[in-house]
DNA sequence: TACACATATGAGTACATACTCATTGAATAA
DNA sequence: TTATTCAATGAGTATGTACTCATATGTGTA
């Protein structure tokens, strides 16, 4: 059964958001997003699967890419809102709003 | 300190959704919390707690009682918003307190 | 004062989650 | 075939989190 706090819940990382954010509204393959993230390959992979399983992300493979895209491109400009309302809206990015959002850590 | 991907979280837990989805966009009392969501009193103050410091919900008080409301009212629409973005508007919550989060009305 | 009511807090527990490392599989090219 | 690249997976660990029970604190009234 579908749960929306779960789904919340899978928003709420600091990694996922990263993830999000590298594929924005379109898509990447997972080697374009560990390097947008500056994620492992592993922690990727590993947070790419219940970004699957709870439906955020869909999958399209071609060749030997595996293509990810957000399954419902609203979802970025949603985050953003939550951003703003969250009051992050003085943050580093008002101009790229949807940039400073996303606050991962790099490593 | 200030963190999307913890305000986030705090916002990804079925407990804390009752208890948004009880104060709605006015405030309430905790023994009023504990009645609509018919969590218990400790529990309740539990998370009230952590929404406290993540700033989800602010307090006044008034005589022995203790309102909540939610700091930032269009948080509540925000979570429909979620909600539909996830796909949940048929799902089996109709029949739990957190449909009407679900179908929330668009402006 | 004493008492009742409203709310918060500390301790303890069980489970969930984020992460790393090592390995495996899947697709392609030589 | 072998080698290479892209991506997923299993095991292990450490920390985080949701919850319960008991207790404490704050507030108003008799």
């Amino acid at each position: 059964m579908k749960d929306l706090a779960k789904f919340i819940k899978a928003l709420g990382d600091a990694s996922r958001l990263a993830i999000i954010h590298a594929i924005g509204q379109s898509s990447c393959s997972v080697t374009e997003i560990i390097q947008k993230t500056e994620l492992s390959q592993t922690l990727v992979s590993f947070h790419l699967r219940t970004m699957r399983e709870t439906g955020i992300v869909t999958t399209r493979r071609d060749g030997p890419f595996i293509f990810y895209r957000l399954t419902a491109p609203e979802l970025y400009g949603l985050i953003g809102e939550l951003s703003r309302v969250a009051g992050f809206e003085n943050d580093i990015a008002r101009a790229t709003p949807y940039f400073e959002i996303v606050n991962y850590k790099r490593r």
